[in-house]
RNA sequence: GGAGGAGUGGCAGAGCGGUUGAAUGCACCGGUCUUGAAAACCGGCAUACUUUACGGUAUCGGGGGUUCGAAUCCCUCCUCCUCCGCCA
């Protein structure tokens, strides 16, 4: 949620930031804008009632003590006109501050100055392509749905039968290289400094609402009615609220914490070649890596953790490309997000493996997340993340990459995990 | 699930229906002292909204109520603790 302050102070380029992302609304700025000043007047007003009724009052007391009984009387009339007036203020301050929450919340992101306008997913641009040539499989080579079949990694109808589309069960060796590559991203985190959390998997609409999953992700989360919770989509949900409400001490940042979880997203409207396989599913595994940043360093951060990622595939061998999303296609809640997208060789197909943004206040705002600095003055923090990595297309890439005529080779950094360097 | 108890500032811990945003201690910050440190002493130290400023308002788990006035009384929800029951 972005500052009133802020949108106030920075109108034009708060409008600027709309509409390279597309943003119909533009004049909800406008409408926030009259509302918080509609807002403002009314506090007034109604503050000044109160004190009204609190000086009165306590002259009441002095006058019972002093058993001046009539003149009590005659200030207690004067007190009940003042709350009379004050209790329809109250109902009309109510009014507004909704309509300004509900306005506030529908508003994204400001981007980043470098991100470009763009309309969708094919204005995003190309930062770092994959500077070799792209693997060329032998004649007959199977996308990765088959020969998770073929090797009995993973059973397809086993997860419809179960539960329904869009879920998958892995079993035997397609189990444990899932396990492997979860242990593998979880160490990696650790070693990179990164406090490892394994938190709920399912959150309150506080939290949901508190990383801005809701209400722009409403259809998109698993919602368990009876309990009003939900399947958390990301770890970055639970894991960023774990610093919710909380006033933090300047030389702790930046925090670092990562943890894994399984996804759950419903992905509604979802069909074809792109839910093929494990390329699109309903529950999926993720390591997540998340930073509490001091907004100066917060930019400088975000490069961090994209060459984190970046190390993480080349440790894989998986060939990838990074991508800026353009306007058109940030997600709501982010200032800048680079993609990362794997070349999946048998269905020659980039996949997206990660997503690494800079939320700036967005988050911090709505989280109420502060640090104190030196001087005393509280300020918002800038929150980060990124999937470090998201484990079903990883999988597919490894299957399809690492095919040969012998079998499937596992890569050298997973063998100790995974206890056999190919799957025969 | 049943019975009882409790939720106050970063922490600990007072608190009477009426200048209580809240005693006291610890922690923290600044200063005096000291060659330096410790100790001692002095001062500061919640958050938010609002105001150019002085100031005003709100907040003692959340919400509602009683009252001229509520941290203090009542209702309700949430959380935690103790005992019993059940159970990975």
């Amino acid at each position: 949620m972005l500052r009133v302050n802020d949108i106030n102070k920075d109108k034009d380029r708060v409008i600027e930031g709309l509409i390279k992302r597309n943003y119909n609304n533009i004049g909800i700025i406008d409408q926030i804008i009259e509302l918080d000043n509609k807002r403002k007047s009314l506090q007034t007003e109604a503050d000044q009632y109160q004190s009204k009724i609190n000086q009165t009052s306590r002259r009441i007391g002095q006058l019972f003590k002093e058993g001046r009984q009539e003149e009590a009387k005659l200030a207690k009339s004067e007190v009940s006109a003042y709350k009379e007036s004050l209790k329809k203020h109250d109902t009309l301050q109510k009014d507004v501050l909704s309509q300004l929450e509900v306005a506030l919340l529908s508003v994204p992101n400001i981007p980043h100055p470098s991100v470009i306008a763009g309309q969708s997913e094919d204005d995003n641009e190309v930062i770092r392509d994959w500077p070799h040539k792209l693997p060329e499989l032998e004649e007959g080579a199977l996308p990765h749905w088959e020969l998770a079949s073929q090797y009995k990694l993973i059973d397809f109808k086993a997860g419809v039968k179960i539960t329904g589309s869009g879920f998958v069960l892995y079993r035997g060796k397609g189990a444990r290289l899932e396990r492997a590559l979860i242990n593998f991203f979880l160490d990696e985190a650790t070693k990179a400094g990164f406090e490892e959390i394994m938190p709920p998997h399912l959150v309150n609409a506080v939290s949901a609402q508190a990383t801005g999953n809701l209400p722009d992700k409403e259809g998109q989360m698993y919602h368990c009615v009876a309990d009003d919770l939900y399947l958390i989509p990301t770890a970055e949900i639970p894991i960023t609220n774990l610093y919710r409400d909380m006033i933090v001490r300047e030389d702790v940042l930046p925090i670092k914490l990562a943890g894994y979880t399984p996804c759950f997203r419903r992905e509604a409207g979802s069909y074809g070649a792109d839910v093929k396989g494990l390329n699109r599913v309903h529950q999926f595994n993720k390591v997540e890596i998340v930073q509490i940043a001091h907004p100066d360093r917060s930019y400088q951060i975000l490069d961090q953790m994209v060459e984190y990622v970046a190390g993480l595939l080349d440790k894989l061998e998986l060939p990838y490309r990074i991508l800026r999303l353009c306007g058109g296609d940030l997600g709501f809640t982010s200032a800048l997000t680079f993609d990362f997208e794997i070349f999946s060789a048998a269905q020659r197909k980039w996949l997206e493996v990660s997503s690494v943004s800079n939320f700036e206040t967005y988050q911090s705002n709505r989280l109420k997340l502060r640090f104190k600095e030196r001087d005393g003055r509280n300020q918002l923090v800038h929150t980060l993340n990124g999937s470090a990595l998201a484990l079903a297309r990883i999988m597919a890439g490894l299957l399809e990459n690492n095919q040969t005529s012998q079998g499937i080779k596992i890569p050298e950094v997973l063998q100790p995990y995974t206890g056999f360097d190919i799957i025969k």
